[in-house]
RNA sequence: GUGGGUGUAGCUCAGUUGGCAGAGCAUCAGGUUGUGGCCCUGAGGGUCGUGGGUUCAAGUCCCAUCACUCACCCCA
C-alpha cells in the first residue's frame, strides 16, 4: 500500500537542488577547459574483470562493495565503482595514446558501491573526475592539485586544505612494508582487531587507524619518506616545489594512504572538517602501472576524484545559486481570455524568455498571488473588457507601475520589450 | 557486516503519571465589483512506520519487524 521507494542509498536530486549541482558542474567545466582537459563520457557498465584488475582483488571494494551480475547473456559485469578503470580501459581501446602523447580527461557521473549508507556517503554518488595520460613528470601531479585547489576557490569552499603524500614507487616501496610489518609484529597486542587484520592484508593502512590506541602504538613507526628511492624522493620534491612556486597551501601528510592498490608515488587528498566522518571531498593521485596492468603499453598517468554529493553539501551550505525566475506572468481573467494568453505565452516561450500563466480559472487575486510566489518581475493582465477594446494590462511587480497595451502584435511587443530590459 | 539514534499532517516538530490528534510553515478559499508581498479569518490534509501484546482505554508501556539516520569499517 505505502507507495514505492527508492533503493537505500540511491538518492532523488530534486529541482531547487538540481540547480546547485548544475552551477557546480558548469564551474568545473569552465575550469578544465582552461587547464586544457576534455570531456569522456564512459559506460556505467564494465565487465567485472576490469575492476578487479584494476582496483585490486583484495581491496573491500572488490570484495564486498560492488553490484556485480550476470547479464542475460552470461557475462560477468559491475557497475562501476570508480571511473578511472573505464578511463584507462577506453584510452587503451582506441589506443589514443598512438594519436598524442599526452591526454588529459575530465568525466561526471554516478558511481555504485554497497556500503552501508552515511552523512555524504551513498550507494550511487557523483564523482567529477580528472585524468592526465602519458606524463610521468611530478608537474602534472601538481597540475591536478592546482585545479583542485582553483576550483574550491572558485566554488567558495575555504575549509579544504589539500594533503599530500609520496607512496613511494615498486623499486622502494616493498622495503618499506616489510619494515612496518616487523615494526607491526612487535606492537601487536596494543592494535585493534581491524588493524591486526590489515597488519596482514595491508599494512599502510594501520598507519591509518582513527583507534587511539593505534595511533600511539604507531608513533615510532617506521616512516615512508625515510624509505623513498632517489627517484620519488625528487619526483615528491618537484612536486612541492612546483606549489609551493604557485603559493599553493598543502599539508605533508605521511600517513596519508589510500585504498585503491594502484597508486604510487604522489598521493593527495582534499580534506574538510565540514562532513562528519566522511573528511576527504577528492582523493588521487599517481597510478603509472595500470595501463601496462590491463594490458596496455607503459603509459604513465595521474588523476582525481571528487565527491560531487560531498563537495554540493558543502557549495549548498554556504551559497544557494538563485532559482529561475519567470520574466513574465501572464493573468487571465475569463474563458475568452486564455486562448490569446496560451498564444501569447507560446510565442515568448518560444523566443526564449521564461514565462508563466494560468492556466486554470482562478481569481485575479490568486492569480497575483502565484506571480508573486514565482517572482515574476512583471504581470500582463488581460481582462474581458480590455480585451475587447484591444488592450491589456502589464504590471511592473517591483514599481506596481501599470501601462496599457495594446493586444495587436501583443507577443511581438512583449518580447521586443523584454529583450531589450534584458529580461 | 557491526553498533547507537529517530519514525505523529506536504515540511519542521509538540503531545504531561496511558484518557477526544496538535502547532508553525506550506496549500486552497475568503477579508465588498478585476491587483501580489504584511496582517486577519476559515478550509482541506493523519490507518500516530507496520504487525502483535498488556489494559476498561495505547501516539504514550512491552515484543517483533521495516524504514530513515549517524557512527564503525571503507572510501569520494
Amino acid at each position: 500500500m505505502t507507495p514505492l521507494q527508492s533503493i537505500k542509498g540511491f538518492k532523488d536530486i530534486l529541482p531547487g537542488e538540481s540547480e546547485l549541482w548544475q552551477s557546480i558542474e558548469e564551474q568545473a567545466k569552465t575550469v578544465f577547459a582552461a587547464f586544457g582537459f576534455r570531456e569522456i563520457r564512459l559506460p556505467m557498465l564494465e565487465k567485472t574483470e576490469l575492476f578487479a584488475r584494476s582496483i585490486g582483488e583484495a581491496t573491500d571494494i572488490v570484495e564486498k562493495e560492488m553490484y556485480t551480475f550476470q547479464d542475460r547473456g552470461g557475462d560477468l559485469l559491475t557497475m562501476r565503482p570508480e571511473a578511472t578503470a573505464g578511463i584507462v580501459r577506453a584510452y587503451l581501446q582506441h589506443k589514443l595514446y598512438a594519436q598524442e602523447p599526452v591526454h588529459k580527461f575530465f568525466t561526471i557521473g554516478p558511481m555504485f558501491r554497497r556500503e552501508r549508507p552515511q552523512k555524504g556517503r551513498y550507494r550511487q554518488f557523483s564523482q567529477i573526475n580528472a585524468e592526465i595520460f602519458g606524463v610521468a613528470s611530478p608537474y602534472a601531479d601538481a597540475q591536478l592539485i592546482l585545479v583542485l585547489v582553483h576550483l574550491m576557490n572558485g566554488l567558495g569552499v575555504t575549509d579544504a586544505k589539500p594533503h599530500i603524500n609520496s607512496l613511494g614507487c615498486p623499486a622502494c616501496r616493498p622495503a618499506f612494508r616489510t619494515a612496518l610489518q616487523d615494526f607491526l609484529a612487535d606492537a601487536g597486542d596494543q592494535l585493534c582487531s581491524d588493524c591486526l587484520r590489515r597488519r596482514e592484508t595491508n599494512p599502510l593502512r594501520v598507519l591509518d587507524c582513527k583507534v587511539p590506541g593505534c595511533k600511539e602504538a604507531t608513533q615510532n613507526a617506521p616512516a615512508l619518506s625515510d624509505y623513498l628511492c632517489a627517484e620519488c624522493r625528487t619526483h615528491f620534491a618537484t612536486v612541492r616545489q612546483a606549489l609551493d612556486d604557485r603559493g599553493v597551501a598543502y599539508t605533508i601528510d605521511d600517513r596519508l594512504v589510500r585504498g585503491l592498490d594502484y597508486y604510487i608515488r604522489t598521493t593527495f587528498e582534499i580534506q574538510t572538517g565540514a562532513l562528519g566522518a566522511q573528511n576527504a571531498i577528492a582523493g588521487g593521485g599517481r597510478y603509472d602501472g595500470l595501463a601496462r596492468a590491463l594490458g596496455g603499453p607503459d603509459i604513465p598517468a595521474t588523476g582525481f576524484a571528487i565527491g560531487l554529493d560531498r563537495l554540493a553539501e558543502i557549495v549548498g551550505s554556504i551559497r544557494r545559486p538563485d532559482l529561475p525566475r519567470p520574466t513574465l506572468y501572464i493573468a487571465a481573467l475569463g474563458e475568452d481570455a486564455r486562448p490569446m494568453a496560451f498564444q501569447c505565452l507560446s510565442q515568448l516561450n518560444l523566443s526564449g524568455i521564461t514565462a508563466e500563466m494560468a492556466y486554470e480559472d482562478k481569481s485575479l487575486k490568486s492569480q497575483m498571488k502565484r506571480a508573486n510566489k514565482l517572482g515574476a518581475a512583471h504581470v500582463l493582465i488581460i481582462g474581458e473588457q480590455e480585451m475587447q477594446q484591444g488592450k491589456a494590462t502589464l504590471r511592473d511587480m517591483a514599481t506596481k507601475e501599470q501601462v496599457t497595451i495594446p493586444t495587436d502584435d501583443l507577443a511581438a511587443h512583449l518580447i521586443e520589450r523584454f529583450h531589450n530590459t534584458g529580461g
